[in-house]
RNA sequence: GCGCCUAUAGCUCAACCGGAUAGAGCAACGGCCUUCUAAGCCGUAGGUUGCAGGUUCGAGUCCUGCUGGGCGCGCCA
């Protein structure tokens, strides 16, 4: 409807034009607006006012112009039952019963589909996100980006990308040594408090357990990787490649719990071993951005807008992080990836200028702005009303499966993906947890049980109904609720849309809560199961159509839509 | 000191690339279950959008400066 309209607006600024009254270097960016108010019609428009120093008239009197030129348009009136002109100039158009109602129609008819669109076309895009190294169990840092990460991904598939979810699995370098040694620590019996435990070991309760398993020679069986404890502390290989298994292993449980589920785990290794690390960097130096100094080689970063130079190659001949980082980023791009979406913790932002530097560095063409990142801020976890801390180090915090296990996983999803990225987010689990009222993820799916049960009762009553039936019915559809209700019906493909191209899944969450909200509205206001056949079928349709976005929104958070609760 | 994020109702957060009277939930107060699920609805109250300037028809939104909070500023990842 607001293509329609739009189109009509620029059909109207091309006469004026013609006609002289506005300058044909006029390019307006034509905006038609959802009103905030219903006395405000439902959509508004505000071309007078944009137009109207170019026009050299008063907004209003342009306003006037508009609005008896669209009248003049049959088929556009057919659309729109009446035009206001309102406030300083804008331009308020009150739907026709048969415009507001079409959706109804559609959405039946889409189904499942309905919200969909294809901006993305069929290209490509990659997504990586959590990312977590396997020295340790997830926690609810990790929980967030795998919600926003993985919400992300529906909302590129939802607008026609072809998305690959990506796990970038940091098994080489010291965190692992660190980890080796530290299970190592706990198979000879020491504890954290030993004088001899490894400086900055893991000392969280979980090493005990990895220790555990090597020792009773358990076999950890990870997708793609089987490794049999060899019970022997003195081997720190065997000991590496048991731990990184058993963790991995861990991990996968917990995301598979969580519903989410990657294309492709990427290994740090496999960067090294297949010499695109060394390549990398040959080509850095070849291209002459590199330096040696201190008996280190450097990156010119500073070429490339970051505040100093960085250290690739250390001292000891071993390579900084970023380093594999740029070559993994590099072989993204080699795959065909034109667009790829990191989604990180904030802590990490700094990588960001260094990446995209190492790749400009590296001079194949890359974009500079290459990749896109979503950075989520930090997440605080409140339980009985005081801060949890989240320390690896002391072992004591809160993992994604115990969120999982306590607060299920609907509603820990929902919260995490319910917010701003940007936003610092506090996860309150005896709130979430709750089964009352207090929690907004049961709100939603209420919402939808609801219409499941209005449907099984009408059948059961035999209250048949189709879509075509139906649709001679729309017409009774005229309570203020249901008004509201075709509202937000019609929104939903354009919030998908806005919320896949801004990257921002908590849209969805926010738009969900208003359709909820309009819907539980409408239930208690009027009955859907009344004796007038021609308002029952045209309430059933909306419910059904109404249900149906409920689900497809939700699916969009990997939240599920129960027919009960 | 520098960089990124942030500051909106008592609390947790929205506000669609600048639009009309800044909205929800929770908490508070008052109503609604012989009627399709009360995990619900209706109503009341709650605000100088951190502060000060600027840009313009119009600013929570953009710009500048201040103040407070978070994160980062390693030859850690």
């Amino acid at each position: 409807m607001k293509a329609f309209i739009s189109e009509q607006l620029s059909q109207i600024i091309n006469q004026l034009k013609a006609s002289g009254q506005l300058p044909d270097d006029f390019q307006p960016r034509i905006q038609i607006d959802n009103t905030k108010d219903k006395a405000h019609g439902d959509l508004a428009t505000n071309l007078a006012l944009m137009a109207a120093k170019p026009a050299g008239k008063k907004p209003r009197e342009l306003a006037e112009q508009v609005v008896s030129l669209l009248q003049a348009d049959a088929g556009f009136m057919q659309q729109v039952s009446k035009m206001e002109i309102a406030g300083p100039g804008f331009i308020n158009f009150f739907l026709s019963q048969g415009a507001l109602t079409a959706v109804v129609g559609q959405v039946l008819s889409e189904g499942a589909r309905f919200g969909q669109s294809d901006t993305g076309q069929g290209e490509k895009v990659q997504v990586e996100f959590v990312s977590a190294n396997p020295t340790g169990p997830l926690h609810i840092g990790h929980g967030r980006g795998a919600a926003v990460g993985d919400c992300l991904c529906r909302l590129l598939q939802a607008t026609g990308w072809d998305v690959t979810r990506e796990f970038y699995y940091n098994d080489a370098g010291a965190q692992i040594n660190n980890l080796a040694l530290s299970v190592q620590a706990r198979a000879r019996g020491l504890g954290p408090e030993d004088p001899s435990w490894p400086e900055d070991g893991y000392r969280g309760d979980y090493i005990q357990e990895v220790a555990r398993s090597y020792m009773a020679g358990d076999t950890v069986v990870a997708d793609d990787q089987q490794v049999k404890g060899e019970a022997d502390p003195e081997n720190t290989d065997a000991i590496r490649r048991f731990a990184v298994a058993f963790l991995r292993r861990e991990q996968d449980l917990d995301l598979k719990a969580f519903g989410v589920a990657f294309d492709v785990y990427f290994l740090e290794s496999s960067l090294y071993s297949e010499g695109r690390v060394e390549a990398a960097v040959e080509q850095l130096i070849a291209n002459g951005y590199t330096y040696e100094e201190g008996g280190a080689l450097w990156l010119r970063t500073t070429d490339f807008g970051d505040d100093k130079d960085r250290v690739m190659r250390k001292t000891d001949g071993g390579y900084t992080y970023f380093v594999p980082d740029v070559a993994y980023h590099l072989n993204k791009w080699q795959r065909g990836f034109k667009k790829v979406i990191n989604e990180q913790g904030a802590d990490h932002h700094s990588t960001i200028t260094r990446v995209r530097a190492g790749l400009q560095a590296l001079k194949v063409d890359i974009p500079e702005g290459w990749p896109d990142y979503v950075l989520h801020q930090m997440v605080t976890v409140m339980r009985g009303g005081e801060e949890v801390k989240i320390s690896k180090r002391a072992g004591s915090y809160v993992t994604l499966r115990d969120l999982i296990d306590e607060v299920g996983c609907d509603a820990t999803r929902y919260f995490l993906a319910a917010r701003a990225p940007t936003s610092q987010l506090t996860f309150d689990i005896d709130l979430a947890r709750s089964q009352t009222n207090d929690n907004p993820v049961y709100y939603i799916q209420y919402a939808h049980a609801r219409l499941c049960s209005v449907a099984r009762q009408a059948e059961e009553k035999g209250y048949g109904w189709n879509a075509e039936a139906a649709q001679a019915c729309l017409d009774q559809l005229n309570t203020d609720q249901e008004q509201a209700v075709l509202n937000l019906l019609a929104r939903f493909p354009e919030v998908v849309a806005t919320a896949a191209r801004e990257l921002e899944p908590h849209q969805i969450a926010q738009y969900l809560r208003d359709l909820a909200a309009a819907m539980h509205s409408w239930y208690n206001a009027h009955q859907f199961l009344v004796d007038d056949e021609a308002v029952r079928t045209a309430r059933l349709a909306l419910a059904a159509a109404t249900r149906q976005v409920l689900a497809n929104g939700l699916d969009l958070l990997g939240v599920s839509a129960p027919e009960s609760m």
